[in-house]
DNA sequence: ATGGATGCAAACCATTTGCAGTGTA
DNA sequence: TACACTGCAAATGGTTTGCATCCAT
């Protein structure tokens, strides 16, 4: 669950050095509230973030600790998990297939790729546990939008 | 962005089918929202489907499309797009990685795959767009899980 | 000192639920 | 006819925002 006291003080410079980088302020919400990420591999949310960060702070209130997140997602210093953060889509597709994402325009486009479909073999995973599904999101820009990169 | 009539035709037999195996009533409702949803590959989220639904019955809610796609995803007539829906969760690792979710326990491991790293590479993709970043969440039954398996 | 950051409270938005009335099998 | 399904309205839960105050630079 917890990493090394050495690689989360590695993760503390770096965010350190990319606040200042950014011109971001350096504050002891912002610190703590790093810190409480990058302490663990759980990928806790934020409430979770939250609760951690009170027990040094008790005065924090949750929509910092929000604010504080995306300000660090932005900075590239942590990352979300999952895919992109929306409301629920449907699909009636029921062929096995994976999909892209256009990151400028939005829209999602279903591919097939019998390698990705493969992926539940994988053995690099034997330790970690028996796969039952795939999801496999790519992100780009589609052909679309980029035939259209004049006009920007 | 929509399919041909046929494959539409075929999604909704499909679906009707479905509905009679399982004992599910097959309502006028269920009927519009589903083929809502079979006509396109936009993959809509619930709000469009209930404005696309709404112009052939002014009096759906938007409740009975909810519950109505939601018992289409338990049929497995339709499927969600994205990772598994929930809250956001952050990650501090920095390095190209991917994630394992269990889907009894509902840990959340990083592992490490050259192989997934490379799927920016892909050549299936090349009429669809230009690929930046890979997002594979791989599920099942975490190896812990898999050896108390014999306590349910 | 000063503009960005915080805390509080209230707003928002997607989704869910209780309940009484309705329609399918 | 009976029981699942629908529609309405209100609740829920995660996330966001306006604003006055505060603090890192």
């Amino acid at each position: 669950m917890s990493i090394t006291a050495e690689e989360t003080r590695e993760r503390m410079e770096h965010f350190v050095e990319a606040c200042r980088r950014a011109g971001v302020k350096l504050t002891h919400q912002r610190l703590e509230i790093f810190r409480e990420v990058a302490r663990t591999t759980a990928h806790p949310d934020a409430i979770t973030v939250y609760r951690g960060v009170r027990r040094r702070i008790p005065t924090v209130s949750l929509d910092t600790v929000y604010r504080a997140l995306a300000t660090m997602v932005e900075l590239g210093v942590l990352s979300t998990l999952g895919s992109s953060r929306e409301k629920v889509r449907f699909d009636a597709n029921t062929r096995p297939h994976h999909h892209f994402v256009c990151v400028r325009c939005g829209i999602i486009r279903d591919f097939y790729s019998d390698s990705l479909d493969q992926l539940a073999t994988g053995e690099e995973l034997e330790d970690v546990g028996r796969v039952e599904s795939a999801h496999v999101e790519l992100r780009g820009i589609c052909s679309n939008c980029a035939s259209q990169a004049i006009q920007d």
